[in-house]
DNA sequence: ATCCGTGCAAAGTCTTTGCAAATTA
DNA sequence: TAATTTGCAAAGACTTTGCACGGAT
């Protein structure tokens, strides 16, 4: 049942932002709203460059350097999370509303997996702890073939997948 | 049981490298073993340019596009991992002979701290095969604040940390 | 002898920065 | 009003590439 003042993760997000820039005298100017609209209305990961055009088509001139200057501020005040999937440009994804979660990459056609985090969550508190470490956040990716792709190659040069081995306990079930 | 043949982690790389060349008709020449011996010698992690300052030293004198052209080559060969730890340079580390890890980064003073990979080895598994992922490799990092960073804060200041609980007789329920 | 590799410097990519003018609280 | 922002373009940091000579098999 969502919240009468907050509609949406959209207003989290920008309350959030609002609130972040206010305690410490910044201020929330055009370039910035229309950053963080145009950051809100993209689902998936993107990246500084995609962002400037995204902010183009929508009609809002804003510099690249603005943008370079308004996703770590955005990163810091919560609403946006800096992963690294590729090895040249930093990725962004919105940090609120989404559950935690990581990332599977395909290296033979860079499709993007995400995966339910919490069980990494966990390891991770447990290895924390083991090593007196404070942590706060994490990086956890996966790189290797995705389904399609394997199954797009002749079956002999396919590669051993865990799940495609028979279970002991025929317990198989095939899934869409 | 060690080989005669291989007596140590340096020649199992040696091996693997030429090796690799040589089923693609590359060629082992001085300065890929040069930069092959400087790797080998780094026990850290490094990036390139501190392994072109380490070559200097040594005498080897290896343009610096040689370099950035090697170390994709040993990556592939398996005697090199590309790990990310910092924002800007590729870091590599030896994959030969180290046991599993993955690295936790202290974002007060920088230090990285190596913990056992297997359990993350485990996890990555049982999630690829969730996820009927073919997985290859992975990236693991945790971001926080090391130990000795927490101990030099005042009490006051410093932050919870769940090793630093009292490690009571009450046990705490989990709080879903 | 034939390719492959090397070095050098120039070109590339993504990101950051200096500065004057424009805005915001 | 005073301080922060913006835009632009130039500078920066790291990496890649073109070319002609030198080297490995």
């Amino acid at each position: 049942v969502p919240d009468r003042a907050i509609q949406s993760v959209k207003e989290l997000a920008e309350a959030a932002f609002r609130e972040y820039l206010r305690d410490r005298g910044l201020k929330y100017t055009p370039p910035r709203r229309a950053i963080l609209e145009a950051v809100m209305a993209n689902t998936e990961h993107f990246e500084a460059e995609q962002l400037l055009l995204d902010l183009r088509q929508r009609g809002d001139r804003v510099a690249r350097a603005t943008i370079y200057r308004t996703l770590p501020i955005l990163v810091n005040c919560g609403v946006l999370k800096a992963v690294r999937l590729g090895e040249k440009m930093v990725h962004y994804e919105q940090a609120f509303g989404a559950d935690p979660h990581d990332h599977m990459i395909c290296q033979r056609c860079g499709r993007i997996i995400e995966f339910d985090g919490r069980d990494v969550l966990r390891l991770r508190t447990v290895l924390a702890e083991r090593y007196h470490f404070h942590d706060i956040a994490h990086r956890f990716q996966i790189m290797g073939t995705c389904k399609k792709c394997i199954e797009s190659l002749p079956i002999a040069s396919r590669p051993f997948v865990a799940s495609s081995r028979k279970p002991s306990k025929e317990r198989r079930k095939s899934s869409g």
